[in-house]
DNA sequence: AAAGATACGGAACATGGTTCCGCTTAGCAA
DNA sequence: TTGCTAAGCGGAACCATGTTCCGTATCTTT
């Protein structure tokens, strides 16, 4: 969208308070979404950032956006894993099952994030437009790989993979579950057999 | 334990009007999770039934114990058909697959029931405590014969393996999401490989 | 019919998301 | 430096929902 290197040409910068604001808020949500989860109370956020609620919803329309923009970086870092995991494992399929490993340690380090990831709320849009859209090409190309190397079943949906590993994290955090352990039934189930 | 037969010696029995009461409530919560989901606002219920919610309280102090009453039938149908399954079925393991797609089959039916099913909230306490509690020594028996046998991998366990086979019902109802595939594939990573 | 226990209704309170508008202040220009 | 203007801010106010509480109504027993 607002491509880099617009500083030139626009009519008007952003003002300064206003960066330094969102800056802020990024880093009061980081903090709080630690301590009490991607759910916390809005005002919470604010209170924590030393700003009003109105400002948080000036720079983050909804809760999705922001936690976009706080775990862009993650996100982002999960995505270009792929390919590399792709290009040094041993065969297809260890990177898959590599990758998914990541992608879970991902999620069930961010408490309450997959509960987040799976609700069809209007104002989570913005989560699974940018995660998904991000992330399940990646599996989508790492389970071509694994099919055409023979060693899954070749018609597996990667959207459906992703949101079911997703899934599969929630409530992680519980001492009578163990997401790892189902995740781990799942690749194993994708092999062929 | 407020066993039957308990009429004659009770000190007092419960007041007419609260019985009728008690089974508004459950017809109206029961239409009103079919056409709303199980997180139905409770002035909804309780409009519903014609009561005030302080009725809906007396009689089911936390969502849970409604979501329990409304359910129960259907709970109890699920855990004697594993026995069945179990005398029935040519392997163990063909058994657990069946039972397991009986319990999918309720899931995915009730609108929000396994989201509800995962959350931690304590007001769901009596969920986790009537559904787990009735269904996990279900699962623990066909888990167990099938290990037996020799047909999948021995230390599953029964809790864990429930609650992740919830957890891939979340969403079940989205077009772009088939909750049926990702338990057939756990299920099939059960299998002794 | 009277008395007492039981149950009821719904107002009132608590929490958390969301909107809105008067005020402040940064940035620009004279 | 001093205004001027629009961007940006704060937080009160509003809405939805869960939960509690108590004055009142109703049932059951005597």
């Amino acid at each position: 969208m607002s491509g880099a290197g617009g500083e030139m040409s626009a009519p008007r910068k952003q003002r300064a308070d206003a960066r330094r604001n969102q800056e802020a808020l990024l880093e009061a949500a980081a903090a709080t979404f630690v301590a009490a989860g991607v759910d916390a109370p809005v005002r919470d956020i604010a209170a924590k950032a030393g700003v009003g609620v109105g400002t948080i919803y000036r720079h983050f329309p909804t809760r999705a956006d922001l936690i976009v923009a706080v775990y862009r970086h993650q996100v982002e870092a999960c995505a270009v894993a792929g390919p590399a995991l792709l290009a040094e494992s041993a065969t297809p399929y260890a990177a898959l099952a590599s990758w998914i490993d990541l992608f879970v340690d991902f999620l069930v380090t961010k408490h309450g994030l997959a509960e987040a990831m799976q609700s069809d709320n209007a104002a989570f849009q913005t989560l699974h437009a940018y995660f998904l859209d991000r992330l399940v090409p990646v599996c989508a190309q790492l389970l071509d790989a694994a099919a055409t190397a023979g060693e899954i079943l070749p018609d597996m949906d990667a959207l459906v993979l992703m949101r079911g590993i997703g899934n599969l994290c929630i409530g992680a955090d519980s001492p009578s579950y163990d997401a790892r352990r189902m995740v781990a039934l799942v690749i194993a189930g994708l092999r062929r057999h």
